[in-house]
DNA sequence: GATCGTTGGATTGTTGAACGATTCTACGAT
DNA sequence: ATCGTAGAATCGTTCAACAATCCAACGATC
């Protein structure tokens, strides 16, 4: 059964738009491409020989998860993230993760897990000083707790609003240091869900948005 | 400053591509395109008088919202959503809208009126059985309740969800005569709030879900 | 009679070139 | 210094072409 459903993503082999997009999208979230830049359809499509109509269509997929902006007759842009940007993501992160957070008691087991793991080896890495991994581990974290609401609908959309927060962190420069002041508050998190207290777990969480959404902002707009 | 916004709206000219998914929109939520349909960019590129790239680009838009479903060499179709899909859908718009719900002592007097007035306005309609206007007043209602969140993009989100959600209901067959039962629902929410109980409003937000969904369900399962 | 290749036609995926429309840039006039 | 204008650069859209893929019909085999 799993050899088949590997074969079934061998089957489902990418088109050459969704290739391009797939790797024009790592080169803005790890910074090569720089929020602000403009991406000619030429130059681009001529560095990684694609036609110009199959870039559009890459283009429009980067578009759809917003890490890339488009202006009418004047091209697209990587996506520079304001503070009311930043103050829209955190908005809707409060609604959907405290709401999902809200189901711990009813999700199953591997539910659960897949949100305490991350945490412990976001520890593990921070106490390694690798915080690029405990970065990750942090944002499976947060992915954790969306698939306790059990929408892969919700879930999508959640990875694409992880997706441009890390933009607003580059911008911020706030990649490394961040996590140094967070990693604790979400071990506090997962201990008081796993001592039953999910309404202060909720709380917590709120907070701990709060926090965040006012460093960041601040560090946006100082800019 | 009303003529400034005025101006603005109508130099952020549509596309052709833009335009070409407005009209496909229409289409398909009215029902004019069936769900399953394969839309053939040949014919219907034909028919509206723009070229094979032009109209991929319309149906990516689509695809976006989730209204089209494209396979790669097969084309794109109308999506027809399954049980699977609806739960899905209500599994988020439980989390997103109960959460928003939540936050009504937080917000505006002007963002709860925009909660308040559909459900007046579809009790209006009801009255005179034109549900219809009744099911454009439901949605108004619940897009009313996304945005006590204060997130567009979480409201952008979710007019897709709704949008998905009016497939399924033309699948289901069940325009006409599903808002006789909620709408009296919808009426002891708003009641809940006014009385400032907002903690069972929510409760009995989340009990429409599950009636709602579940009738859903089991219409879309028994075809 | 059912299953399995094969073949040909239809449709999609991608490319390249073309041209009008729009934006940007640089230069010169007031 | 500001403004307007001409020219260059780029985008929006269309068209034609060909390879890759899918599909339906047809026989071949057991």
């Amino acid at each position: 059964m799993s050899t088949l459903a590997q074969g079934k993503a061998d089957l489902e082999r990418a088109s050459t738009a969704q290739k391009v997009a797939d790797m024009l999208r790592e080169r803005v979230l790890d910074g090569e491409l720089a929020p602000g830049l403009r991406l000619s359809e030429e130059a681009i499509g001529g560095a990684l020989g694609v036609s110009r109509n199959t870039l559009r269509e890459a283009f429009r997929l980067l578009t759809r998860d917003r890490l890339l902006v488009h202006e009418h007759s004047r091209g697209v842009f990587v996506r520079r993230p304001t503070g009311d940007d930043v103050r829209d993501l955190y908005a809707a992160r409060r609604v959907i993760e405290c709401g999902a957070l809200r189901l711990w008691d009813t999700v199953t087991e591997a539910q659960r897990e897949a949100v305490r793991a991350p945490v412990r080896q976001a520890v593990a890495r921070a106490e390694k000083n690798d915080w690029t991994k405990a970065g990750q581990a942090n944002i499976q974290f947060h992915r954790g707790i969306v698939r306790l609401a059990g929408s892969t609908r919700l879930s999508d959309e959640s990875d694409r609003l992880f997706a441009e927060l890390m933009l607003a962190f580059r911008v911020a420069q706030e990649i490394n240091d961040f996590y140094q002041t967070y990693v604790p508050w979400n071990r506090r998190i997962v201990e008081l869900l796993n001592n039953g207290q999910v309404s202060e777990a909720v709380d917590q969480l709120n907070e701990y948005f709060d926090a965040a959404e006012e460093d960041l902002v601040n560090r946006l707009d100082a800019q």
